[in-house]
Order: structure tokens, then sequence, then C-alpha cells
DNA sequence: GAATAGTCTTGATCTAGGTCAAAAAAAGCC
DNA sequence: GGCTTTTTTTGACCTAGATCAAGACTATTC
């Protein structure tokens, strides 16, 4: 098996992370492909894990669109994150061996199921597996930290500039246009991700509109201005 | 070399999340004693790591405490955390092997460096050890959505609450006093942490002191009714 | 393809927390 | 131990975004 064989079969099962950047042989890489145990369909609307259920496997979406939240008692929502192809779910289901958070497909996905104590096992035998796995876990926290930013200082327009352009900028790694894209959350879900009402959300759309930055029409977006767009965060003068 | 003994000699170099729960014999322990390159003594107001600065190793703080933040290009701050005893600092910059954040003593502090590499090839031949850093690393990830919940959904009393009572939780799993403490921040990086101003951090504690939950005097805090702080918290009828 | 439920937009109003200001209290510093 | 600087408190006022409400638009279902 040559090393774009493996790129193949890496990709075909979203391991294009953990077995990127490849220094694998073909003995390597057998291990790492017995790593995935079984695919699994999700319909849109479906649980991929709950809070409180038994973690034993990650989740690598091998297509589809996900989004994490957290509720709180009283019900109020949280989102911690809108996933797509490649990423991987359940880290937070490490520290406890048990999911800390929901899981729910937004549109009909694909995910690979990857038994979290094989993981371990083959990141022992195989360096480069491991070291993957510590930076996916470590980008997991620069992100999280990057939202904690948004949420603590950002004003509205800044927020929804930033969720667009990070969006923009997933597609167009994965081969998809930066500036022409279809939304698969409400405007209620945007905002219980950006700490916002549905309805500032919704205005906020509508202000950019106006100013020429983007084209909205319903789910479906067009960024038409993505330097303006860039330059909406960090223009700030006073906020909070 | 008996648990005892490597009980004793991970806690004083605040390895003991790292090397417990024990299952380490005394040829795996001498491994990861080789772990710990050096102490540093940090200085109050001297930095720990720089954003920027290339990534080597992590840090277990041994005693003292410190403050990790994120400066946006206009001089906003957010404070992504406050660190103790026993905790490590230094995750995020796994990912790209360049610090992401500022950490910054907010006393005389001493810290243990622990060269990454190294931690790596011992986590390796120690399955224990890559275990229990993978928890190390799952518990920051749900740590920082706890703070994307409180960011997002909490009103300045409820994300006040929370902060004492994780504050008081963590001195007491150091055998502190989780009613009586000092703070080591001001009220401008509280509020830099909780996405608030000082003045309404101030206000805050000033409301809580007239409703008898607790007694501040400048740094010094006293909790006085830890159950009614608690019902601060997710007693919310209408927020954000 | 009509009915129904969910989602989105926009306007009017309200409020939690920000901003500005000034004085008091602590903490460093020669 | 007095002097400067930093931090904290409190009051008066203001504003970004929440809340409430109503209508329009979309998607789903039978």
């Amino acid at each position: 098996m040559d090393i774009q064989q493996i790129k193949a079969a890496c990709s075909t099962c979203s391991l294009r992370e953990l077995c990127l950047p490849l220094g694998l042989n073909s003995e390597e890489f057998e291990s790492l492909d017995k790593l995935v145990k079984q695919r699994r369909k999700i319909k849109r609307g479906d649980y991929l894990h709950r809070t409180g259920l038994r973690f034993s496997s990650l989740y690598a979406i091998r297509n589809g669109f996900f989004k994490t939240y957290l509720l709180h008692e009283d019900g109020r929502e949280q989102v911690t994150g809108f996933h797509m192809t490649g990423e991987l779910l359940g880290l937070d289901a490490i520290s406890s061996d048990v999911h800390t958070c929901n899981a729910i497909a937004l549109e009909d996905s694909e995910v690979c199921e990857m038994p979290f104590a094989k993981l371990e096992e083959i990141s022992r035998a195989v360096p480069v597996v491991m070291r993957n796995f510590h930076k996916i876990m470590s980008r997991e926290i620069v992100r999280d930290h990057g939202v904690m930013l948004l949420l603590g200082n950002m004003n509205a327009e800044e927020r929804l500039a930033v969720f667009l352009l990070n969006l923009s900028h997933r597609f167009a790694a994965r081969g998809l246009s930066p500036s022409d894209f279809k939304l698969r959350m409400t405007r209620e879900e945007i905002g219980a991700y950006l700490g916002l009402k549905l309805e500032t959300i919704s205005r906020t759309f509508s202000k950019f509109q106006e100013e020429g930055l983007m084209e909205v029409s319903n789910k479906h977006i067009q960024l038409l201005k993505l330097d303006a767009l860039k330059k909406v965060v960090g223009n700030d003068t006073s906020c909070r």
C-alpha cells in the first residue's frame, strides 16, 4: 500500500486528521485501519450521543453536520459547537467516561465510530497517531478559548462576523465555496452558540445585508465582502 | 519504592494528576520521575509563557497562582482561566507548537517544567500516564464548555456565584478552607474572566454582602451561605 | 395542495449592565 | 512613614441587546 492509497483510505473515513501528516508504513496503517469499528448513519434530528451516557468511542464525522450543546437545569441551552466532515466528536467525554454534552445531527449524516481504548492502544504503537491525537485535543482547547473571547468581549456584529468567517474558512478547507453556502442551523441555534437571541441574529443579518457585506436568503448565505467582514471584527472601539 | 513513597514523590512535584490513580511499579515511576526537567520559580507579575513563543514544555504548578489570557488586537483581554497548585499549563500550545495565550503569575509561584516530547515518550511506555494525560486534556475541554455556558447564558450574579463556588471547591480539594480565602486577582481580572466590567463585579459583591451571602473585605472573602450561593445559580427565570 | 407547524423579520419598548466620574481605601515604593 | 499608584466603591446616566408582539414566509404532513 503506497502513500496515495493510505491517504485515500484515511480520507474516506475522516481519519485524515489522525493519520496525516503521514509518517506511516503500511503495517502501521493496517493497525490504524482496524481502529474504525463501524460506520453509523444518523438521521437529521437524531442524537449521536447525549449527556450522561456512557462513553466508549469517539466519532469521526464522515459527512453531515452536527451541533453539540449543554442543557442547563432550567432549560437554557448553550451550543458548544457546530461540527462538520472530518471533525472528531466526543473528546469531552474522555475525562469522566461519560458524555458531558448532547450531539444532534442537523442533517442526515454518517460517522465512523472509533473505540477509544483501541485508539489509545494504537497511539502507543504508532507515535504519529498519538502526536496527531494530542494536537486535535489541543486544537479543541484553542477553539474553546476563542469562543470565550468572543462571548466575553465582542458585540453582536463582531460575534456574527466571526461566526460567518469561521464557517467560510471551514467550508473552504473542504473544497467548498467560502462565500456561498447553506446554513444548517436556525437563527435560534446560532444565537444559542453566540450568546445572543434569535431576533438579534436576524437583525444583524439584515444590517450586514443593507451594508452590502452579504446576501441572505433564508438559509442561503453569500458573503460578498470577506475583507469588510473581517474588518467588522476588531474594529471595536468600546464594547461589552 | 512503595506506593506511599511514590505518592509522596508525585505530589511534591504536582504530578499527582498524571501518575494517580496509581498503577505504577517502581520502574515505571523512575521513568516518570525523569520527566521533570527542572523547577522554575516565577515571581509575581512575571510571565511563565507568552503568546507566540515556541512551545516545548508543559508546566505543572507546584505552588502559586496563575492567570492565563488572550489579548485581542485592540487590547481587549479575555482571561481564559485562573490556575492553582497541581494544575497543568500549556495544553493549548500542543496544537501548533506555539503558545496561544499568556500565563502570568499572580503571586510568587513555582512550576515544574515537563518537556512535552518526553511526556509523550513516557506515555507510550506507561499506559496509565497516557490515560491520565488524556483525561486532563479532556477535563480542560469540559471546563471550557462550562465557561461558554456561563458567558453565553448567565447574568452577572450567576456568573459571580459560579466563580466563587468554583474557587471554593478547588481550595477545598487542596485542603484549604472552602469558605474563607484570599482572592489573588483584582476585580478587573475577575471581570475579564466573567465577561463583565470591574464595576459590575464590585456592585455584585456588595449585593451578595448585603444579602448576607458573604463577607467581602477587599481581597479577603468569606462565604457565609454556600447553599444560598448555589441557589443563585440556576434560579434564573429570564436572562441573557 | 391545503393545513399546520416551525422559522424568520421587523417594530416598539424595556432593562441589565456598561460608561463616566469622583472619592475612598489599599498597596507599593523611596 | 509619607507619597504615589493602583484598586475599589458608589452614584448618575446611557445603550446594546433582550423582550414582547404581530405578521410573513417556508417546510412538512396528510
